[in-house]
DNA sequence: ACAAGACTAACAAACGTTCGGTTGGTGAAA
DNA sequence: TTTCACCAACCGAACGTTTGTTAGTCTTGT
């Protein structure tokens, strides 16, 4: 009626109410249970319908990872104005801490359990699917650009040592995919531990 | 006919058989695709005699389950008589270089990339599945213990600084199963920068 | 002859997908 | 302002295939 009902409240395109679904599905269900029908019961759709949104199976779920792979990358990739050691130290305490942006001076909100299972999933399917893996190597060389952005100017403002950036943002990674590896796939695990060793692989080895 | 057959070309266990079969179709068709049929047609058996093995599909998933995870884990958990810090260095050799068992003194077969996808996989299952948790936890934390203990070893001989056996395991591990992660999900990654970075790490914060 | 192991055949259920039909709203023609 | 055509969205029903599973039968070594 009215068009200010366009920005009231968006009923949000059925399209992604979809991959909304079919997130929740992945995560109670797994990923052979992604069937069609489960994903429709969900919508509240026929499932014929959802075939009104999306050619095939196969061009949903690539919709579904691309979907994923975006929220994931959105919570793992932000510019700060802060130092360098400051933007390291808040993106380590966001994904390791227990009490999340808590003493950290730069808010960063960690992508959440639910997100980070069905991220875990996802990569699973990179093992034998190369369209995955293509993917999963695009968001892990983003994410490792950007923490080698950060000792780069790290170095530059002499607060870091003159490491090869590189190598430790690919070490940063490869620790950090491990904790996320650690929190979706077991339940009660601190990872208060993995937090305090990387702090000291950093004061011993990094910082000036 | 002679039972000197037995042992000379031992065709082992069907039921072995079978597990092996599930590991390929697991390795070639993902999870989803892991069925009866194509496990049968792999061993060369009819579907239905699967069921003379296994009483059904969830009981011989969960008996492959536990024969990945024990090959895994006679993988990863090896005693030797050496001291801590070559221990543990022929570990971390073992598991991130990509010349394996060349330079290291003691020789540790690493988990084949085949098993390491296959591992990866089972891993995702326990992000809804408790069962599989249980499992996943009690490798992990095996793991640890025996991480933990090569440490304790270290200090008590007067290798290593007087650090916490279980966070430093803690840390290890979580490094670890980061980079199968990413060795079982990326092509052609080099796991080199790793390596210098977690030697780093052991150089400046544990040994004496 | 006996039991283990493999076979054929069939089953209901769930799968992805297609077809044809029914809505409800929107824009143009009358 | 009414009428009509159009179209996106959704639905019910059916399709052929694959799923896990069971029953009964044949084959084989001891």
């Amino acid at each position: 009626m009215v068009s200010d009902d366009l920005f009231a409240d968006p009923p949000e395109d059925t399209q992604e109410e979809i991959l909304q679904a079919a997130f929740e599905v992945l995560q109670e269900q797994g990923y052979s249970g992604l069937s069609i029908q489960r994903i429709a019961n969900k919508v509240g759709l026929q499932k014929a319908s959802i075939y009104h949104h999306y050619s095939d199976k196969d061009d949903l779920l690539l919709s579904f990872v691309d979907h994923i792979l975006d929220r994931m990358e959105s919570d793992l990739i932000r510019t700060a104005d802060v130092s360098p050691k400051t933007q390291l130290e808040s993106i380590l305490d966001s994904l390791l801490l227990d009490e999340r942006a808590s003493t950290s001076a730069v808010e960063i909100s960690p992508p959440s359990d639910d997100l980070l299972r069905v991220f875990i999933q996802i990569r699973a399917q990179a093992t034998h699917n190369s369209d995955y893996q293509d993917r999963i190597a695009a968001i892990d060389e983003r994410h490792e650009e950007h923490l080698a952005a950060i000792i780069q100017r790290g170095i530059d403002a002499g607060e870091f040592r003159n490491v090869d950036p590189n190598q430790v943002a690919t070490a940063l990674n490869t620790f950090i995919l491990g904790s996320f590896s650690q929190r979706a796939t077991r339940t009660q695990v601190s990872l208060e531990p993995v937090h305090k060793s990387i702090y000291s692989y950093l004061e011993n080895s990094v910082y000036v």
